[in-house]
DNA sequence: TAGCCGCGTGAATCTACGG
DNA sequence: GCCGTAGATTCACGCGGCT
C-alpha cells in the first residue's frame, strides 16, 4: 500500500526525496518549473579569511577554508548569488517561501539581491547562538548570530505561515524574530572515518524544524540547492515533508543519504507537542545604569560599610587604585580571589542600603512583565 | 547671547556640538575632511510601507504593483545611500568607525554599498527589543528586533573598541553581537505640543550609550548625520564626547538644542576608560633584571613544573639548546609558534612561584607611584 | 553511582609597534 | 610600506576519565 502510493507519487512527481548531484544551477534546470512549495539554502559565506587563528592556549581554530568558499571579489559572489537565486526562482510555486541563512560577511549582498529580484522580505529571523565561539583576540564583539531572510516570490504571494502553531510553540505568546538554539554539537554532529566533523557548516536540526514548521504544510516539497550532510532532507522527513536537494560533493551526498535513510518520521499528531524552552535572562551590572536605576558617579558600599566604591558609565568600579567588574573590585578590596558583586555591593537608598542583586531582580520581573 | 556662543565655539573648534541645517550630503561639505573620529547613522527608510512606495525625497512612486517601479525605487534609495556614505566617508578619520542602523527594509541594501565602498564590516549587532510592538495580523513573526552595522573606514584601519570596558559591563564575559534593550518610550520620549510624540523613530539613549562606550574615547568628535532628535548628541554630551549633527527639520533641530542642553555631563572622572593590558605601557623584561627583581642565573619554571630555563645576563634566557627572549623560549620548549613570556614563566618567591607578569605588574604600580 | 575535572571545539573577515 | 618580534587573547557545553 505505501510502496502503491509511493509509486503514483513518483509519477506523479519525480522529483521528491532525491538528491541531485552536481552543480545548483545546471542541477535545478533539471527540475520542473513551479514545482516546489519551500526552499531553505544556506549558501557559502564568503569568509574571506586570511591567515590561521589560534586559541589563547595555541591550540589552532578549525575553520572553513574550502575552495567553495572562496571567491576572487565581491563582484564574483554577487553573480554567483543571482544566479542560484534565478535558478531557484524559478522552481518555486507562486506561493512558495524561500529561506536564506547567512553572516554579515555575504547576507547583506544576498538580500539587496533578493530584492532586486523581485522576493518580498517577510521577516529576518536571527539566529541567536548559546554557545557561540569567543572572539580570541578580543578586538570586536563575539559574534554570537548568524541571520535568516524569509521572504515570498512576490508582494502579493499567499505564503504559508502556521501563526497558531508558532504561537502555541512559543507558550502561547507570538514567536518573536530572534531565536535561541544551541550550536549543531556533539552526537548530532556528524563526523567522518577519522572522527573529525563532517561538514564544516552542519546547522542543528532544532533551526530546521522551526522553518519548516512556521513555514511550511505536512507533505510539503521543500528544495535544499546547497544539502550538505542533509540536515534539511533529515527534518523534512521527520516532520512529514518531502525534499528535493541539490549537493556537488559525493562524500556529502552519501552521507546524508544514510543520515536521512536512518531517520523515523514522527506521528502527525506529535506535531503538536514540540515545545520551545525559554531561558532565564542574564543581566549584567551594565544593564542597571542603562535602566538608570544605578547613575555613573553613584556610591556603592559593602554592607558593613568598610569599603567604597564609584561607578563608572561604561560600567566599571573605581575604589582606590583597584578598577574593574563590580566582582573584580569587590574581590580586590577584599584581598580576595573571587568575589559576587551582586550580593556584595550596595547601594543607598531612602529605605537603607539595598544590594545590588535586588535592583537586578526588579529589572528582570519588569522585562518578564513586559514579554522579553 | 547665543549668537556670541556660537561665535566663540565657532573659533575654539567650528565643528563641534552644532546641528548643521539642510540636507545630509550638501552640509557635509562643509566639513573639513578627515575629521570625525566615529558616525552613528539612522538613515532613513521609507520603502515599500502599507504597499506604497516612495522615494527618500518623499516622491510617490506610481504602479507598485509594476517590476520595473520596484527596480527603480530600489536603484533611487541605492543612490541615496550612496552619496551620503561617500560624503561620511570624506569626513571620517582613517581610523574612524561608522554605525548605521535599519532593519530589513534597507539594512541589506545599506550593508551592500558599505561594502562595495570600501568599509570594511566589524560586526552586525542585533538589538533585541525588549518590549516590540506585537504583529497585529498574525502573517509573520514580530518583528522583535533591529539591526546594527559596525564597521571602519578600511580593512587596515585601526578603530577604537574597549573591550576591556565592554566586558566588565557585561559582568567579565565578552559582551556578545545580540542587545537586549527596551524601546524608547516614557518620559525619555520627546513629545510635540499635543503629546504627540515628536519623531517616529526616536532611538534610546541606552543604545546610543553603549555604542559611544564601546567605540569611543572621551573627547572624540561623533557625527549623526539624520540627527533627528539629537539621542546622539544628548548622550554624546553626556559621556564627554563631542558632536556634529546634520538635520533638514527645523522643528527637529529647535526639539534637539532644548534637548541637549538640558543634558548634565558625567563627570570626568567616572568617564575614564578601563585599560587593558595593551593600553599599558610596554616594559621589557630587561628592566626586571636592571631593577634587581630577577637577578642574571636565576631559574625561571612554567606554573607545572614541567620546563626550565635560565636568566641571562642581556635579559634572554636559556632552556637546553634554545635561547632567546622569554615569548620565543616559552614557545620553543613547548612547541608553540607563540608564547606569552610573562605569563608562562614563574620565578621561585618565598611565598611560591610567581609569574613574571606580577613582578612586571609590581615595577610598573612603582612607577605610577613615583609619578612616572 | 554520582560527581568533579580536564580537554576538545564551534561559519572567525581576530595585534601592535618599531626599525 | 615591509618585516620582524613583543606579547595579548576565550565561552559554553559535551565527553571521557578518574575519584
Amino acid at each position: 500500500m505505501a510502496a502503491l502510493r509511493e509509486a503514483v507519487r513518483q509519477a506523479d512527481a519525480p522529483f521528491e526525496n532525491v538528491i541531485l548531484k552536481g552543480d545548483c544551477v545546471a542541477a535545478l534546470e533539471r527540475l520542473p518549473k513551479a514545482s516546489v512549495d519551500l526552499v531553505f539554502a544556506d549558501p557559502p559565506y564568503n569568509l574571506q579569511l586570511d591567515g590561521g587563528l589560534t586559541r589563547p592556549d595555541q591550540s589552532v581554530v578549525d575553520a572553513v577554508d574550502d575552495d567553495w568558499d572562496k571567491f576572487a571579489s565581491f563582484a564574483d559572489y554577487d553573480a554567483f548569488t543571482r544566479a542560484w537565486l534565478l535558478a531557484v526562482r524559478r522552481v518555486m510555486k507562486p506561493d512558495a517561501g524561500l529561506w536564506v541563512i547567512g553572516s554579515y560577511h555575504n547576507i547583506f549582498r544576498v538580500g539587496a539581491i533578493l530584492q532586486d529580484l523581485g522576493f518580498w522580505i517577510l521577516n529576518d529571523i536571527v539566529w541567536r547562538k548559546s554557545n557561540p565561539m569567543p572572539n580570541f583576540r578580543g578586538r570586536r564583539f563575539t559574534n554570537a548570530h548568524e541571520t535568516m531572510i524569509w521572504a515570498a516570490k512576490s508582494a502579493d504571494a499567499r505564503y504559508t505561515f502556521n501563526y497558531e502553531a508558532m504561537k502555541a510553540f512559543n507558550d502561547d505568546v507570538q514567536m518573536r524574530s530572534d531565536w535561541l538554539l544551541p550550536l549543531c554539537t556533539g552526537a548530532e554532529r556528524l563526523k567522518d572515518g577519522a572522527g573529525r566533523k563532517l561538514h564544516p557548516t552542519q546547522k542543528p536540526e532544532a533551526l530546521l524544524a522551526r522553518v519548516l514548521l512556521a513555514s511550511s504544510k505536512p507533505g510539503d516539497l521543500v528544495l535544499d540547492p546547497f544539502f550538505g550532510s542533509g540536515t534539511t532532507g533529515a527534518v523534512a522527513k521527520r516532520l512529514g515533508r518531502s525534499y528535493v536537494g541539490v549537493e556537488r560533493e559525493q562524500a556529502y551526498i552519501d552521507a546524508a543519504e544514510a543520515r536521512i535513510a536512518a531517520v523515523e518520521p514522527i506521528a502527525p499528531a506529535a506535531l503538536q507537542l514540540l515545545r520551545g524552552k525559554r531561558a532565564e535572562p542574564r543581566i549584567p551590572f551594565g544593564t542597571l545604569i542603562e535602566a538608570g536605576l544605578v547613575a555613573p558617579g553613584a556610591i556603592l558600599v559593602d554592607a558593613r560599610g568598610r569599603h567604597r566604591a564609584e561607578v563608572s558609565a561604561d560600567g566599571t568600579l573605581r575604589s582606590g587604585a583597584h578598577r574593574g567588574s563590580i566582582h573584580r573590585v569587590g574581590a580586590a578590596v577584599q584581598g580576595f580571589d573571587a568575589c559576587n558583586g551582586w550580593t556584595f555591593w550596595h547601594i543607598e537608598a531612602a529605605s537603607g542600603a539595598v544590594p545590588l542583586d535586588a535592583l537586578r531582580q526588579k529589572l528582570r520581573d519588569d522585562m518578564a512583565a513586559a514579554g522579553g
